[in-house]
DNA sequence: CCTAGAACCTGCGAGC
DNA sequence: TGCTCGCAGGTTCTAG
């Protein structure tokens, strides 16, 4: 579930379902779910056994998980296809089970890492002051985050000698925006994906994160975006943003604003979708 | 130091 | 039917 309105209805439903429960016992079915532990998925378990789960927190695509008797926390990012979800005990394993956790307690359900691809992962960290794991202190806030600051946003796109749509993506710099909502709010703001960040006014980047936010809490109000079954929330249920994209997935199809076809182009390995009438490419 | 591109994985659908 | 290719919501490492 990877961008920011997905990880976030995630996010909820740990807060719902899984904080202020304890630990009873950590499996770990695949190596390479298990992030940055020297010690290996083992060790990783048996940290983990006993201690209580605080409130789910969040910034970017990132969440954790903070242990209420330790100052410690259990950080998860979910990659190109990871799932947290909270299924009976009995329920049979799923195809690509990483990770199980259970808890002492008698309502019967679990917690469950799935991933297809194994881009994503759990590890365990220290925390900051401010209850930060250490290892994504670099990672921005996000622009849903109150404390974002637009100023120096502002200023790294000024600074920067790259084109727009990278700048988004680059999670040092503003947090939470992956592939599709990158290209929609782009999209909302009449802006090309190569346009240069160094031509950027302080209006023109207010207006953006305007559009990012915007379409962020629109994707939150209806469950985030989900093409097929891997994107679902704790309880396997898909969200309806889908419908609701205007550039992204959408090539050969009319713009909405102005009927042109939407185009595809491969770009960093990947795809960007825009309207060519309404996102002209800069000049030069 | 900065930026662009490849690598890391598995599965699915299109085309031959 | 079965093969190959391109593509998928992300991050991180390396080369220049």
């Amino acid at each position: 579930m990877p961008e920011l309105p997905e990880v976030e209805v995630v996010r909820r439903g740990l807060e719902r379902w899984v904080s202020g429960r304890v630990v009873a016992e950590v499996q770990v079915l695949h190596p390479r779910s298990v992030r940055r532990h020297l010690a290996g998925g083992p060790d990783f378990a048996a940290r983990l056994k006993g201690h209580g789960i605080g409130v789910a927190r969040r910034r970017g695509k990132y969440l954790w998980l903070p242990l209420t008797d330790s100052p410690e926390a259990v950080l998860a990012h979910l990659g190109m296809s990871g799932q947290l979800l909270l299924q009976p005990q009995d329920a049979p394993d799923e195809k690509h089970l990483r990770i199980r956790v259970r808890f002492a307690d008698e309502l019967g359900t679990e917690l469950r890492f799935v991933d297809q691809r194994t881009f994503g992962g759990l590890s365990l960290h220290g925390t900051t002051a401010d209850g930060l794991p250490d290892v994504i202190a670099h990672i921005a806030r996000d622009p849903l985050d109150p404390a974002f600051d637009e100023e120096a946003f502002h200023q790294g796109l000024r600074r920067s000698r790259t084109t727009i749509k990278r700048a988004l993506l680059n999670q040092s710099l503003i947090s939470g925006v992956g592939n599709i909502y990158a290209d929609e709010a782009l999209w909302r703001a009449k802006l090309h994906y190569e346009r240069p960040t160094a031509t950027f006014t302080r209006p023109r980047t207010i207006e953006l994160l305007g559009h990012i936010r915007d379409v962020m809490n629109a994707a939150l109000a209806v469950g985030g975006t989900s093409f097929d079954s891997l994107y679902v929330n704790v309880n396997g249920e898909s969200g309806y943003f889908d419908r609701s994209l205007d550039a992204y997935g959408r090539e050969g199809e009319p713009c909405r604003r102005c009927g042109t076809p939407i185009r595809r182009r491969p770009w960093m390995n990947r795809s960007s979708y825009f309207c060519p009438r309404c996102q002209r490419v800069p000049r030069g």
